[in-house]
DNA sequence: ATATAAAAAGATAAAAAACTCTTTTATTTA
DNA sequence: TAAATAAAAGAGTTTTTTATCTTTTTATAT
């Protein structure tokens, strides 16, 4: 078990390729992107679906049609797609399991738990979905195995 | 979903429980610690069975008996605990779920995810079973709700 | 020795997550 | 306008995780 689901994986996995594939206004289909981000197609079909209906990213159907992301959404914090598909958890959940985590009535990792939560919160929302496409273009960074 | 397993979350609690409440010798049954932890007590016997077949933690059977945790096992890391229920991923793998971290051939996030994947580790190692005894009895930390 | 308390073991069940398949709808272009 | 293309939607399956129930084993006290 990581730290996100694996719909999440896929999920940020694929953002990160569609942007930086279609960045000249061009569309890419889920056949290609599950291949190059080494996802089951039909699983990541319903995972980007969600996200379209969400408007975290755009799609157009018919030929010549697929997904791409636009100018406003490859500024959005990649934390809005953690948020849209796991939720609110990682960035406020207690790290043992207590229904809430609190200040006042801490469980005993919390002190230490808090940073890591923070680290986490503060990676998610400062790394945009666009950050990349340029070391991902050049080769820099992968997406798949 | 967490960073932890709800397995892996019950066990975490658990031990602490066990720990603070079995300093002087003493034993804690199953079911004083499942309503303590607020966790489901038949779950929590499977969990607390392969931690004590696994050495984590002592039991013994019969009339006086339960759970205790002996003098070496208070001074193991916590991380002994994570790995035995949830493996080593939490400690190697890739933040994006790629088959493997790599440094030379690094997903976008993995700059920044290593960090954080330091730090979790850090915390697990440095944690032990019995630190928290004096702080869990004076009631400065909780551990249910 | 016997009764009893308590964990161990094994079998089963429910819920959630991960994944697949089929049909429908929208768009393009020929 | 018909054919082809590609995503959307819906229904369904499999696997994993979480949880429960029943029986067995073992240690202890009497
Ligand atoms: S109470 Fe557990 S992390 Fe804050
Ligand atoms: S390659 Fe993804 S975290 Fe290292």
């Amino acid at each position: 078990m990581g730290v996100f689901s694996k719909t999440c994986e896929y999920a940020m996995r694929a953002v990160f390729y569609i942007a930086h594939r279609t960045i000249d206004g061009s569309r890419v289909g889920i056949k290609e992107i599950a291949e190059q981000i080494d996802s089951p197609e039909p699983f990541l079909a319903k995972i980007l679906q969600e996200l379209s209906r969400k408007g975290l990213i755009q799609s157009v159907k018919g030929p010549n049609g697929g997904f791409y992301i636009d100018e406003i959404c490859l500024k959005r914090p990649l934390a809005d797609i953690v948020t849209a598909l796991d939720g609110e958890e990682i960035f406020s959940g207690c790290g043992m399991g207590l229904a809430h985590c609190s200040e006042t009535n801490p469980c005993p990792l919390h002190k230490e738990f808090k940073k890591i939560r923070n680290q986490i919160t503060q990676m998610l929302h400062t790394t945009t979905i666009g950050q990349f496409n340029k070391d991902l273009l050049l080769g820099h960074l992968t997406l798949k195995k």
